[in-house]
DNA sequence: CCAAAATGATAGTATTACTATTATATTTGC
DNA sequence: GCAAATATAATAGTAATACTATCATTTTGG
């Protein structure tokens, strides 16, 4: 995985930075002091002022970069959802056996990200809990629709047809294969939200986990 | 239902408003034009100065029934969620079948709300489509775990474990019964937002409805 | 080593999310 | 019916935000 990951890039699609910070090591700072500092204070609270500040770089600098810090969490979510679309691809290529795939496959985006693969400046295991705690404000937005037109979504969007066809290659009749793909996806990263803040609505927690829930749920959806 | 809800009041926690809105007209008049205010150009966008402009009143006046547009969002999530948790007792309360009692009760609370109940100044409908698009963003917070030790979320904890009853009603050994609920709400939610802004990612449309979806979905997991 | 590109520094703007103070209505209790 | 209390309005002010614009300096690639 590691050695792949070094040839490989995480391709984000182009509309979302005005330069690709992957091609500087400005570029690089700001993504990765971005994900530590939206960790530490929360994406409300954060701006470029204060990365700038904390990378020891400046405000208009990072403007170059990205045009918003909206974007920026938009460059930071495609990329996590990029990162798990490569996980998913990979740990499944291999299975032919339909059922264990998709249980692979759940496994794969439900799980909760505790081992950074450490092969670039991003630390999967803080963006995971910023992806669980922010991304949905990625598309909680007025302008939804317009960034959907523009294809800002489109890797999270593969990645749920992606399950989908995973759901239908075991039950191809099932009229709600996107749906219980979308539901997986959300759903898990909720449930690690709950976990988290509200534990006591969720059974998720104390051995129990989310992809168990989630396994079990989706096997006796499809019997 | 009309005439129960004509003598109840839809109660919210206290601790959410500085001056309950219910106890004047101008706090009315706060509460029903920031729905549509919030409907129409968005949370993000949304301020009480532009309130106070719609309602011909003083953003100063506005502060002191909400200390922050957060606190309003709080409120209105919570009275939303107080006016489901109302909806779903007495729409199950006469029913003894267990399994019809949870189809039901998923009914109430994955179903699209259409029509304005019209006991109050509060749309519901609107109020519906702000959940759906907003609603997640009262919690998304870094205060979110101070709030919910201040009690700002108990109705919808409480709701979930309605449903959580009604699920282990069914399924007394089932390990999952809080997850279930939690993901049945939420869930219901995100489809319908999917089904507005992100289309090619559910099936709940066309005649398929989310509720569908789910009492499929919960009826299979618990057999 | 020169030109272009990248970065940094500084300044400025409109808006936001408030707080504080004072003035004016409105309600109510006697 | 009137004074006192309460509610609302008006105005001003503040620190921070989310940028844009301009110009200076540094870095780098041929």
């Amino acid at each position: 995985m590691k050695n792949l990951l070094s040839v490989l890039k995480i391709a984000v699609p182009a509309q979302i930075y005005l330069k690709d910070p992957e091609t500087s090591d400005l570029g690089k700072r700001i993504v990765e002091h971005s994900i530590l500092l939206i960790h530490e204070i929360g994406f409300d609270n954060f701006t470029f002022k204060k990365l700038g500040l904390k990378i020891g770089s400046n405000e208009s600098s990072i403007y170059r970069y990205f045009e918003s810090k909206h974007k920026l969490l938009l460059y930071l979510s495609s990329w996590y959802w990029a990162w798990l679309e490569y996980q998913l691809v990979i740990e499944t290529f291999s299975i032919s056996a339909t059922k264990v795939k998709l249980e692979k496959a759940i496994e794969v985006v439900t799980k909760t990200i505790a081992i950074d693969s450490d092969f670039s400046h991003i630390n999967e295991v803080i963006l995971y809990k910023i992806i669980v705690n922010e991304s949905s404000k990625s598309f909680l937005t007025k302008e939804v629709d317009i960034e959907n037109k523009e294809g800002y979504f489109e890797i999270y969007k593969r990645l749920i047809t992606r399950l989908e066809k995973m759901i239908l290659a075991i039950k191809p009749d099932y009229l709600f294969a996107l749906s219980l793909a979308s539901s997986i996806l959300e759903g898990g990263l909720h449930q690690n939200f709950l976990n988290e803040h509200f534990p006591s609505i969720t059974n998720c927690k104390d051995g129990k986990t989310t992809t168990s829930f989630f396994i079990h749920l989706v096997e006796n959806t499809l019997k």
